[in-house]
DNA sequence: AGCACGCCGACT
DNA sequence: GTCGGCGTGCTC
């Protein structure tokens, strides 16, 4: 038999195939270790065939690493898909398998387990031994009592040496168990809840529906996890698995609780959270069919599972699912995969699907659930569009509208909560001389530095930069400096200047550097050692706080400044998520939102919580400007440490795009520009970006990719992106 | 990625 | 004379 081997490298000159032979059986997607050159390497089997096309002389593998595959022949598969996108083989396989395997970093705990044999009684046992072998005569009756225990626990108990004796004379069985390192949930009482009429329809459409996707849009608080849960429940029943994918945030310790509660050890959860063995073991339980769900973030959809029956990913809008940096991938795809390849369902959940998802079930290729009632009948809060320009008119320039104050006012005196989202960490997003105009920008990304007040520092919040901030201007001197927009710590500064008497808790990026401190600072304010969480969007995800009864959306448009084809879409799901925090069980809550551009049709519809007809809108201008879901947006980033290199190679790589689109109609539209970015760590940054007809671009992707790679050199470096989240 | 071979500068 | 710089070429 000849092996093909995929070598543990991350090179695109080394990921191909290599052949192999083998001294012993060796089956597909079974870790190896081979010989490859002058060394040793890790390799992958992703293939068993009788004879080799290959001209030199077949070296044979050295040793299996692993008692079973680790890659299952469905992750093979996935992996060669994977692959038309760019990707190298290895840089997918890599994804598959926890990375501390590779390596030999982790290995399954193992501890010997002392067995009494049963092929004999007690007393046939003891006659075995001399009756002044104390230790061995009382570990016996001990073991034929227990029939089994840890071998470490016995013989600390009594004695090694004894155990050894029993252990040759085969009066006691010594067996290597594995154990799991599995980290220990909270423990949530697994109630089962009665479905409301919504939820029970929406689980028996899918459950009694054909293998395909499914989209529950359903409005905050509809109650889709327990649809969730039920699903799962049935899929079990039927002996398949399941995989639940949430966003990054979302996978607090109430969601582990519930999923404990219901499913018990059939779970097996997967975060970052998790130390290396625990990691391994949890992976592991899932790859000997030992727990038949996987709970986690968007790396989860790899689970090792077989014959999955359903693949949920909740708050499917999210952006945490595309994977930032390489490899690149789009968790819907995946699951779309996979869900194919077991012919299993996957359930789409959300409560403002993205544009592209609900066009889809609007299109009919997804089935669309509508959920639009809370399931205790409590009322959405009523959302308050404040015009800032009224307020500056009314010789308000503070940060807080009127309106916004005495209802923090209302909120502090009735002893309840209040939220204030602001999507922009810092003290103010720059300072600028009065006099000269001179404004402190990072050397390496020519972008005006943040100031944070609290440490005293200007930051650049792309590179992560730290300098000493000023209080005058090393240029001129002039001692007066202008403080640009605001950001969440003068929020923070202000409500305690403000309400003197306020707690107030504030969580961004800063705030939560080291980890669990997010957690933390929720814990707390849901604890109520706080009156007011100032915080940027990760405030914004799934957190049900009893006492919230205003929330505060301070500057509304700071996701429409970023001028790319998703901001409006960006900025009504924020609102809308932020709005959800806000009136929970008996208390009813309100949102004050406020904006410069209150005619801005994204606010006219988030107000009236209208997904659809913000959907209609946006579709609309979808399709007049050629953007997604109406084609495919490619971004060809080229880098370079030098301004001219960067800018020569993204014109002439654009001149060959161009030359592409001439011979076909797919290609509709090709711009070179800087990116908006202009440089980023000391490299310059130029954008080509096509605009390719969505039906064709599974066709004209490869040569786009090849004319990427062909402009790849020692100067310049370039990145493809498609559909890419922000256009920086 | 590594690890070799290979052809030119500053040291005992 | 030799130790060592890192260019570039190959790995079943």
């Amino acid at each position: 038999m000849v092996y093909e081997v995929i070598v543990d490298i991350s090179n695109s000159e080394t990921d191909k195939v290599f052949d192999y032979l083998s001294p012993f059986p060796v089956e597909k997607g079974e870790r190896v270790l081979v010989p490859f050159g002058r060394r040793q390497v890790e390799g992958f089997v992703i293939g068993v065939k009788e004879k080799s096309d290959c001209r030199y002389d077949l070296k044979d593998i050295m040793v299996r690493l692993d008692d079973r595959p680790v890659i299952l022949p469905e992750m093979i598969e996935l992996a060669a898909h994977m692959r038309a996108t760019d990707l190298r083989l290895i840089d997918c396989l890599r994804l598959f398998v926890p990375s501390k395997l590779r390596g030999g970093r982790v290995k399954a705990l193992t501890r010997n387990f002392l067995y009494f044999d049963d092929s004999r009684t007690l007393e046939e046992a003891l006659g075995e031994v001399k009756p002044s072998a104390k230790a061995q005569r009382a570990i016996l009756t001990e073991l034929y009592d227990l029939r089994f225990a840890p071998e470490a626990r016995i013989s600390e108990k009594h004695s090694a040496s004894a155990v050894k004796a029993l252990v040759e004379k085969g009066l006691l069985i010594r067996k290597s168990t594995e154990l799991n390192r599995t980290p220990e949930g909270m423990i949530y009482d697994g109630k089962r809840v009665e479905l409301t009429d919504g939820q029970r329809e929406a689980v028996g459409k899918i459950a009694e529906g054909a293998p395909g996707t499914y989209l529950i849009h359903g409005v905050t608080g509809s109650g889709k996890t327990e649809i969730y849960l039920n699903l799962i429940e049935k899929t079990l029943a039927e002996g398949k698995t399941a995989i639940m994918l949430v966003p990054e945030i979302s996978l607090t310790p109430q969601m582990l609780g519930i999923f404990r509660a219901r499913f018990g050890d059939m779970v097996s959860v997967l975060h970052s959270g998790l130390s290396d063995g625990e990691r391994y073991d949890e992976w592991r339980r899932l790859l000997t069919g030992s727990a038949r769900v996987a709970l986690g973030a968007r790396s989860a959809v790899f689970a090792p599972l077989k014959g999955i029956g359903v693949i949920i990913i909740d708050e499917e809008h999210d952006s945490s699912y595309v994977s930032e940096n390489n490899p690149r991938y789009f968790t819907s795809e995946i699951a779309e995969f996979r869900r194919a390849y077991n012919g299993a369902k996957l359930v789409l959940g959300s409560a403002t699907p993205s544009i592209e998802t609900y066009y889809k079930a609007v299109k009919g290729e997804y089935t669309l659930i509508t959920l639009d009632k809370r399931i205790n009948r409590m009322k959405l809060p009523e959302l308050e569009t404040v015009d800032m320009r009224d307020e500056i008119r009314a010789g308000n320039t503070g940060i807080f509208s009127a309106r916004l104050l005495s209802g923090l006012e209302q909120t502090l005196k009735d002893g309840n909560q209040a939220m204030l989202f602001l999507n922009r960490r810092g003290y103010a997003s720059f300072l600028r001389c009065r006099s000269c105009g001179f404004v402190p920008k990072c050397p390496s990304c020519e972008v005006s530095l943040t100031y944070h007040k609290e440490d005293g520092s200007l930051r650049c919040h792309y590179c992560g930069a730290k300098y000493r901030a000023i209080d005058k201007c090393p240029v001129c001197g002039y001692e007066d400096l202008k403080e640009g927009k605001t950001g969440t710590e003068k929020i923070e500064s202000e409500i305690k200047r403000i309400f003197p008497e306020a707690r107030v808790l504030r969580m961004d990026n800063d705030t939560t550097r080291q980890r669990d401190s997010y957690k933390e600072i929720l814990t707390a304010f849901g604890a109520g050692e706080a009156d007011v969480l100032v915080g940027t969007q990760m405030i914004a995800k799934g957190h049900d706080f009893k006492n919230v009864t205003l929330v505060g959306i301070v500057d509304a448009d700071v996701a429409l400044y970023y001028s790319d084809y998703r901001s409006a879409e960006r900025t009504f799901q924020l609102i809308t998520q932020m709005a959800g925090r806000a009136g929970r069980e008996s208390k009813p809550g309100r949102v004050v939102m406020q904006t410069y551009s209150p005619n801005h049709y994204v606010y006219k519809f988030a107000k009236n919580y209208d997904y659809r007809g913000f959907f209609e809108k946006e579709i609309n201008t979808r399709e007049l400007t050629k953007y997604p879901p109406y084609s495919k947006i490619v971004r060809l980033l080229v880098l370079s440490d030098n301004a001219d290199s960067a800018r020569d190679a993204s014109r002439a790589l654009c001149a060959e795009v161009v030359s592409l689109k001439a011979k076909t109609p797919g290609i509709m539209r090709v711009q070179v520009m800087p990116a908006a970015l202009k440089k980023l760590r000391d490299y310059y940054r130029y954008q080509v970006v096509a605009w390719i007809d969505a039906e064709a671009a599974k066709e004209i992707m490869p040569y786009i990719y090849a004319k990427a790679n062909a402009a790849n050199s020692a100067k310049v470096t370039v990145f493809t992106e498609v559909n890419p989240q922000q256009m920086l």
